[in-house]
This record gives C-alpha cells, sequence and structure tokens, in this order.
DNA sequence: CTTGACCCGTGTGCGACACCTATGTTCTAG
DNA sequence: CTAGAACATAGGTGTCGCACACGGGTCAAG
C-alpha cells in the first residue's frame, strides 16, 4: 500500500528514475513487481536504501561495492571492516589517477604555452600536424 | 608488397593489435583488405600514422579529436588551429576533472583519519553502515 | 470517447580498448 | 605429403554509470 513507483521514488530521493532503474538492473535496489502492468513497486525501506547508494558514493565508493557493503549488512555483519578495506582502495586508486592527470594537466599547459610561439603549419611529407609533433619530440 | 598485417604494424608501432583494430573501426585508418582472407593491409604511411595518433594521444586528445585533426591534414588545411582551440577545452575538462577528484581525495581521507577513532557496528533498524552514515551526516 | 500529458519498460550508446571464441593460416616434424 | 602444433585473424562481448530513444500503457479532463 505504501509502495512507490521509479518515478515517485526518483522525487523523494532526488535520483533520476534512470538511475533508480539501473541500480535495479544491477541488484543494488530489488523492488516487487506490479502484476497487473510490470512496473517496479519500492517499499519505504528503498528509499533509506537509495539515500544510503547516493551517501556512499559521495565517499567514492563504486557501485558494485556499495553491493557488498549493503549485502554484509542484509546478512546481519558489519560492513563497516569491508568499508575500511574498500576507501582505502578507493583511495589509493583516486591518488593514481589524480597523479596522472596532474601530470598531463602539466604536459597539455606546457605543449599550449609553447605554441603562442609557433606558427600554424601545412602539412607536408610525413608532416600531420607541426605544433603536436614538436610537442612531443622527445617522446 | 610492403603492406602489413595488424601484428606487424603493431610490433613495429609498439601498439596492441585489439587497438588497432578499433582504430579501424571508428576511422582512424583506412588499411585496405587482402581479397583472399580478408585480412587488414596496411601501408608504410599508417605507420606514421599511428605514430602520430598515440602522439596526440599523449598530449590529451580524444580520438575523434584526433580524426578531425587528421582529416583536415588530409583535405590539405592546416590541423594547427583546431589542435591549438581543442587542446584548449582538454586543458578545461581536465583541470575540471582534477579539482573534482582532488575534492574527492580530501572527503575520502577525512572520512578514513575520523573512522580510526569509531568503532564498527552492527546494522540497526535504518542504519545500514554507522561509519558511512556518520562521515556524510552533513549532506 | 478521444485527446493529450505523463509514465513505464527494455534496449542502445558512450570511450577506449582488453578479452574471448571460432576459424583460418603457416610452420614443423615425421 | 600430411597431421598437428603454433600463431594470427575477425568479430563479438564486457567494462562503468548512467542518459537517451523508442514504443506502448495509464489516467484525467473535456
Amino acid at each position: 500500500m505504501t509502495d512507490m513507483t521509479v518515478k515517485e521514488l526518483s522525487r523523494v530521493t532526488d535520483v533520476t528514475a534512470d538511475a533508480i532503474r539501473y541500480y535495479t538492473r544491477i541488484g543494488l535496489l530489488h523492488p516487487e513487481r506490479n502484476e497487473s502492468n510490470g512496473y517496479r513497486r519500492f517499499a519505504r525501506t528503498d528509499v533509506v536504501r537509495l539515500k544510503f547508494i547516493q551517501r556512499a558514493k559521495t565517499l567514492g565508493y563504486k557501485l558494485d561495492e556499495i553491493r557488498e557493503i549493503l549485502a554484509a549488512s542484509e546478512r546481519g555483519e558489519s560492513p563497516c571492516p569491508l568499508a575500511r578495506e574498500l576507501i582505502a582502495r578507493r583511495i589509493k586508486e583516486n591518488r593514481k589517477a589524480l597523479d596522472e592527470a596532474l601530470i598531463l594537466q602539466r604536459r597539455m599547459e606546457n605543449a599550449m604555452a609553447q605554441w603562442r610561439e609557433l606558427p600554424d603549419g601545412i602539412p607536408v611529407g610525413d608532416s600531420i600536424c607541426i605544433l603536436i609533433e614538436q610537442a612531443t619530440a622527445g617522446t
């Protein structure tokens, strides 16, 4: 009786209907189905669950990690050790991506700065774009 | 006669065969086909082209941007104005991603530090994982 | 009863490949 | 000359987190 459709859950949680359907597909939510029309029927507990998912996402967890955390919780186990373990991995991986993005940023900015002194060129022979070739000459 | 197979081009350029096939599919390379067995046949110019693609990638260009640059070059136009324009966009977008990754990194590290003082908890009532709920309490 | 405004479900697309499967080809030993 | 090993190829699927498109269903107002 207190069940909600995708759209209603969307309004309450401020999560798009598409995202909710996606979460359902990958097993983060498991609504029942309305026999007559096949629509998903979400319970009140799904509101709590979905809000939790949003929170976990802001902490960097991936959706399949969130699924594991939810699963542990459903089994009555403490998901905390898992949460600690997983966030350590997220921190490490994000740092790596961060460092790579920083290096790329510097490389791009250096190239653009260097190019301010250089004229455009017409492709000749094996040259395709002199700017790009010049900026990556050392590789 | 001087044509190469995917694998040979792969060895020469140090680009995986899968990547070469992918580039072919999306139109960055356009090899001919061996009539008898359907294999791709790359010319010497494709070596230059593929090496250029690699260089452009290290500068952060996306593959469809590289395709535009190559296209301009093939038409005999200077691809340089385009290259300048596109790198400015890459710099902006990468900076945005970078900033978001930095914010996330801080959020994760703060959470983990905070959690060192907190005990694990068993899920009770609406609580799924007290650590995650506690760290995101302000949102 | 019909028109129109919503809403639903499933399926596809994105980016840049890596990996897998089922053939197909070439090389080698006997 | 051939059986089988060893290698190469093409095409398809999986990745991540959704957004978007398509075709159809539902419901109230007129």
